[in-house]
RNA sequence: GCCCGAGUGGCGGAAUUGGUAUACGCGUUCGACUUAAAAUCGAAUGGAGCAAUCCAUAUGGGUUCAAGUCCCAUCUCGGGCACCA
């Protein structure tokens, strides 16, 4: 063994982790603890990615830390199993669903070991194997009894190409976010979560997170609170519409209605003449995809030929419809204020309706826009007059509720997620209607519900997912009656709402999560991704929250720090696909003899972990070079520490204090590239002077998280342990410093000062005045000088 | 359109509290070893200039003893939201 052979030594140490199983996590009590885990992935055929090893290794790099610091920790791993790939590839394969997930499971497994992950391999879980979706049933059923499961009949995305319906989260602008076909109105009956009964607790404590900005202002977009009030207005035939605003201040100036098309009291506006033209309307509009309405904002409607009062001016104004309205939002009616709203108004401009203006648009106000939004004081407003339209609001407001016709009122853009698929490869739902329709759950001692086998799996054209088609599955007998079990499956994102938490139990048999050992690890200290702002990372919040008031979580935050990995990118700083033939395969570079620590540390050296970065084919052998030379320093040609480090110089105890104290304090900061940007100083610094015993046990202990077999065959070497070194902060000092003389801040000499005359700003001063260069550049006395021990920086103001 | 981020050598990036701009790595050049190449080791490497020095952190201003960092304006790129009343 005369050179570093990463493809020996990995291997060797993978097998003795195997063997003596040492990341199992332990609870003991008293101890600090640290749980850690990655966005499980989903285990696709194609097998690891260069992005996973990004993701994996961020959190090994920190749970690897954090146990030599020897923090209790707990590094779980697991398969997001269910969903479409397994599914379409069933389709036209006939392979199951289960065998073809089991295949790559396997194969996930056994590439994830060849990363050296320090991963407690017996806790892995798996969301379409009956031990857990039982579970998943059982939480369904805990939001059941509560009321938060529910059945309606709405409008819904449906993607004709996947034949399911979607949450409003899985559509991307008008698209299917798995197959990209364009999506569909259908109406349809669904079974939803009520989040909207969390949307005002999950907005307020977004602000209490850990978590990147971003991901936090995604959310409370998505989330998306409106104060305003809602507004009856009685019609002339004593319909009441009831609107929503945020705008209550400009009462005075709504001189129409607009309902949505959806609407369902535009059915009693319409007249004899109008009926037929508005029918028609509506329906096309309902039909238009997203993308249409997106494409055509220029604005369509029609008048129902209607008319109602305007409480506040007693006026007559006509009721309209339009799809600029939108029927999911507020009342999915509005108040028309076409001279201070934007939309309002080039409705109004359109269709030639009256427009009135109620707010003085103060002088300097540079809003030139043809409708000013502003604040400022009412005019046309009767007695309210010169108010203020921040003070109009409460006061309109309060004169509404008097009236008893508008009270204040929070709206929220979020909708309630929408579970059902109508697909086979999902978590069954746990419901069966008797003859008469009603729902009836499957009783929790009867759990699961199993996945039938079927011979087809494909949706048929009723809109029932292919469980329809196991006939004998499909009756059940509930307190002596027969019923028929639900067809529709779980969305995939009910099934990760609440892993994390199986976790800490994962072959619990009497509960979801183990309240003792819930206790001891949850929340997770530290969640790491580069998906699902809203969706997954939104529900996983919603569902603690509510098992939470169920006294069964003893938290309301289940991730108290997010980091949200950045992706990585081909060379040419394209996105990787099969398609381009540019994707990069970790495996691949494994085994062209760089071996995985080179891949790891090299992923972590890349750049900020939160960045994109591209992958360099050239740059990742300036990290081989870099853990051979510590394998030469540290190794003989024999393969034995090398005889020159046995004994030594003492002079790098400045490096060696310096370096535990860069890379220490840069993981605790996630700064990963700069943490082995220390390790190479080091190295090289190392190289230049020699290295004793101590320096190479001390890289070593500090590489073990990169880097952790080649860490491993040295620490064995040198027969010391992994325990995390700490520095000696006077030990930092060298004998002599330079401090750096400026003169008008631009640098003009270096002068080298003892450490112990670094207090004594006279004397460098002194010193720093009689410097050849330094009287060049000064001609003359000083006016002033700033010393700046801190930084050892002496500025001369000439 | 609105709301965030970002812009530093040939390239990826560093500069943590306003304090030596360009750490570390890639690439390039030179040297050592070698019959030769690879590997390895060493040196140099922002631009201009013989040099002293000057100029450089997207652009233009400002604050400060001192600005990549703070403030104002502009440009470019990236992300999010987008008829949400």
């Amino acid at each position: 063994m005369d050179r570093y052979d990463p493809i020996k030594i990995e291997e060797k140490w993978q097998k003795r982790w195997e063997e003596t199983e040492p990341f199992k996590a332990k609870m003991v009590k008293n101890k600090p603890k640290m749980f850690l885990a990655e966005m499980f992935p989903y285990p696709s055929g194609a097998g690891l990615h260069v992005g996973h090893v990004r993701n994996f290794t961020i959190v090994d790099v920190l749970a690897r830390f954090y146990t030599q610091q020897e923090m209790k920790v707990l590094r779980p791993f697991g398969y997001d199993t269910f969903g479409l790939p397994a599914e379409n590839y069933a389709i036209k394969t006939g392979i199951s669903p289960q065998s073809a997930t089991k295949t790559n499971i396997e194969n996930f497994r056994k590439q994830a070991k060849r990363l050296g992950l320090a991963i407690d391999w017996s806790r892995e879980i798996n969301t379409s194997d009956p031990e857990y979706y039982r579970w998943t049933q059982w939480c369904f059923l805990q939001l059941y009894k509560k009321g938060l499961a529910y059945r309606k009949e709405s409008y819904q995305w449906w993607c004709p190409v996947d034949q399911t319906v979607l949450a409003n989260e899985q559509v991307e602008n008008g698209k299917c976010w798995r197959c990209g076909h364009e999506v569909e109105k259908k109406k349809m009956k669904q079974w939803f979560f009520k989040i909207t009964d969390y949307a005002d607790e999950l907005l307020n404590d977004v602000d209490s997170l850990d978590w990147p900005e971003k991901i936090k202002t995604m959310q409370k977009n998505w989330i998306g609170r409106s104060e305003g009030a809602e507004i009856k207005f009685e019609t002339e035939n004593n319909q009441q519409i009831t609107v929503f605003t945020t705008r209550p201040d400009t009462l005075f100036g709504a001189t129409f209605l607009v309902l949505a098309p959806e609407h369902p009291l535009v059915k009693k506006l319409v007249t004899e003449d109008t009926k037929e033209k508005v029918e028609q309307y509506c329906q096309s509009a309902i039909k238009k995809s997203e993308i249409e309405r997106q494409e055509n904002k220029e604005k369509t409607g029609v008048f129902t030929g209607s008319y109602a009062e305007n409480p506040a001016t007693g006026e007559k104004i006509p009721i309209w419809v339009s799809d600029y309205v939108l029927m999911g939002y507020g009342e999915g009616a509005i108040m028309a204020v076409p001279a201070h709203d934007e939309r309002d108004y080039e409705f109004a401009e359109k269709f030639d309706l009256p427009i009135k203006t109620v707010i003085d648009k103060p002088e300097n106000s540079t809003d030139d826009d043809k409708c000013y939004h502003g604040e400022g004081e009412l005019i046309n407003s009767d007695r309210f007059d010169g108010v203020r339209t921040e003070d109009a609001r409460e006061q309109i407001v309060a004169w509404l509720e008097q009236q008893g016709i508008g009270k204040q009122r929070v709206t929220y853009k979020m909708r309630d997620w929408l579970i059902s698929r109508q697909r086979y490869w999902g978590c069954p739902i746990p419901i069966a209607y008797d003859k008469d329709g009603n729902e009836h759950p499957i009783p929790e001692d009867r759990l699961p519900v199993l996945i039938p086998e079927v011979e087809d799996y494909k949706p048929d054209n009723t809109g029932r997912s292919a469980l329809a088609k196991a006939t004998d599955w499909l009756k059940v007998t509930i307190d002596g009656e027969e019923m028929t079990r639900e067809t529709d499956t779980l969305d995939g994102y009910a099934c990760s709402s609440w892993y994390l938490w199986r976790y800490v139990s994962p072959h619990d048999e009497q509960h979801a999560w183990d309240p003792e050992a819930i206790k001891y690890w949850a929340p997770t200290d530290i969640y790491v991704g580069g998906d699902h702002a809203v969706a997954h990372l939104l529900y996983i919040r919603f569902w603690a929250k509510f098992f939470a008031d169920q006294k069964l979580l003893p938290f309301r935050e289940p991730v108290k720090t997010l980091l949200y990995n950045g992706y990585i990118n081909a060379p040419d700083g394209k996105k990787m696909s099969k398609s381009k033939g540019n994707v990069i395969d970790p495996l691949d570079v494994i085994d062209s003899g760089y071996g995985a620590d080179t891949l790891r540390t090299y992923e972590m050296f890349i750049g900020p972990y939160d960045q994109d970065a591209a992958w360099d084919t050239k740059a990742i052998g300036g990290v081989y070079r870099f853990l051979n030379r510590c394998w030469s320093l540290c190794f003989d040609s024999a393969g034995d520490v090398a005889k020159s480090a046995t004994a030594g110089p003492a002079h790098t105890i400045a490096i060696r204090n310096k370096t535990i104290k860069k890379v220490t304090e840069d993981l605790h900061r996630r700064s990963f590239n700069t943490a082995v940007a220390a390790l190479m100083e080091y190295v090289n610094e190392l190289y230049k002077q020699g290295a004793t015993k101590e320096d190479l046990t001390i890289l070593a202990k500090l590489l073990k998280p990169f880097a952790p077999h080649l860490a491993s065959e040295m620490l064995e070497k040198l027969d010391e342990n992994d325990v995390w070194p700490t520095w000696d902060e006077a030990a930092l000092k060298e004998e002599t410093a330079e401090v750096v003389i400026q003169v008008n801040g631009k640098l003009r000499a270096k002068l080298q000062v003892a450490t112990d005359d670094l207090k004594d700003e006279e004397k460098i001063t002194k010193l720093a005045l009689t410097d050849e260069n330094v009287k060049k550049f000064l001609k003359g006395e000083p006016k002033k000088t700033i010393y700046v021990e801190r930084v050892k920086l002496l500025n001369i103001v000439a």
